[in-house]
DNA sequence: CCAGATAATTGAGCAGTGTTCAATATATTA
DNA sequence: TAATATATTGAACACTGCTCAATTATCTGG
């Protein structure tokens, strides 16, 4: 049995979020398993449940780390010195990190709650966060628009840059003979920019 | 035992399919259960795994029908006699479709092969017709442009439109306060066709 | 330093899953 | 009718998420 004052419990909840994710990175959603991650941390399943309630807990902590990772790479890509089009760098960041985390990617989008129930307020604040990064740079391509207005846009843009990248992941646009889908995804930002520029 | 004639093999094959349908819409695919689908056409398990070498490849024959469905929905709309802007009529039958069979909807996009393996050609057939729907409506909305601008075009539209759809059946844009999402899409597949009529 | 309270850890057990396959029942053919 | 072929079954296997009584470690008050 490990020592009760091996980790503390804080220390217990990042290591089986951290092993978590390795192993969700490495199998994905659909073979994700709590005693898998219980044995490679070297505690028992019973350990596990007695820090997260459920396997949908451990995974909604699993994908606010990756959020978190997510805003961390777009953040860096945005204060590298020399990006010129800001927008531009974006995109290529939301694709980049999908493309680069393919099954941790996914399965943010693919771990759904319990009918009805709807997520924590500190999950809707990493998803804020993400959209924050876009909409601020969407305002500053719109001078004159109003903070609803870019609001608005932002969250258009992200989900047509986010209907690409999915095509992408899921190979749907392999089937379709899709061979440049981050230039497509661009190309549809800008001349909504253009347009709403008016 | 349910006798060896009562039903042909492929009168079984669709009995599975409709059920597997009828069970998927109910229960979503986390909650999919052979036995289920199995107990509820009176066979036993066996009797499925006679007719289908595993769930996933019974899983690609629900969505297969679900994509006819969904090609029949759209083609529906389209003969309707007082359509006037067919685009709009297909960025709101595609929404139409996904909103009003959520978890089949859902399903054909979270059911996915094992690593490396590719759809079979008549899924990609029926994923392709979907496909030339869109893409003879682009066509149209652009005499001037080549086959290959405007099949390109196409495919990044329907990404746009998917991906607005995707965020609106997984709750993104209720966590974002977008209310709106079809008059978005259609605005974004607008402004697109505007901008490569020059 | 020790007894008692408190809390962490365990893993067998439950009900479920996809999948297999020997046994059985039915149909077809000679 | 006998022999062959095929459809159907369901127990069995290895897995899953999850629970909870039992065990063990730590902390606290005397």
């Amino acid at each position: 049995m490990a020592r009760r004052s091996d980790h503390t419990r804080s220390e217990l909840r990042t290591m089986i979020v951290e092993e978590g994710r390795r192993q969700l990175a490495d199998v994905g959603l659909a073979r994700f398993s709590a005693r898998d991650v219980a044995k490679r941390i070297g505690y028992s399943v019973g350990t596990l449940y007695n820090v997260f309630a459920s396997l949908d807990e451990l995974l909604m902590a699993i994908n606010g780390r990756t959020l978190e990772l997510w805003a961390e790479h777009l953040r860096a890509r945005l204060h590298r010195p020399d990006e010129g089009d800001r927008i531009a760098t974006l995109v290529r960041g939301y694709f980049e990190f999908a493309t680069a985390n393919p099954k941790s990617w996914i399965a943010i989008y693919e771990h759904h709650m319990a009918e009805g129930v709807a997520a924590p307020d500190w999950y809707v604040a990493l998803v804020a966060d993400i959209m924050g990064l876009v909409a601020a740079e969407i305002a500053a391509a719109l001078p004159g628009a109003s903070r609803a207005a870019s609001l608005a846009l932002a969250r258009s843009l992200v989900a047509t840059v986010h209907g690409h990248c999915v095509f992408t992941l899921y190979q749907t646009f392999d089937m379709l003979g899709e061979t440049a889908p981050v230039d497509a995804a661009l190309a549809r930002v800008r001349e909504a920019i253009v347009a709403a520029r008016g």
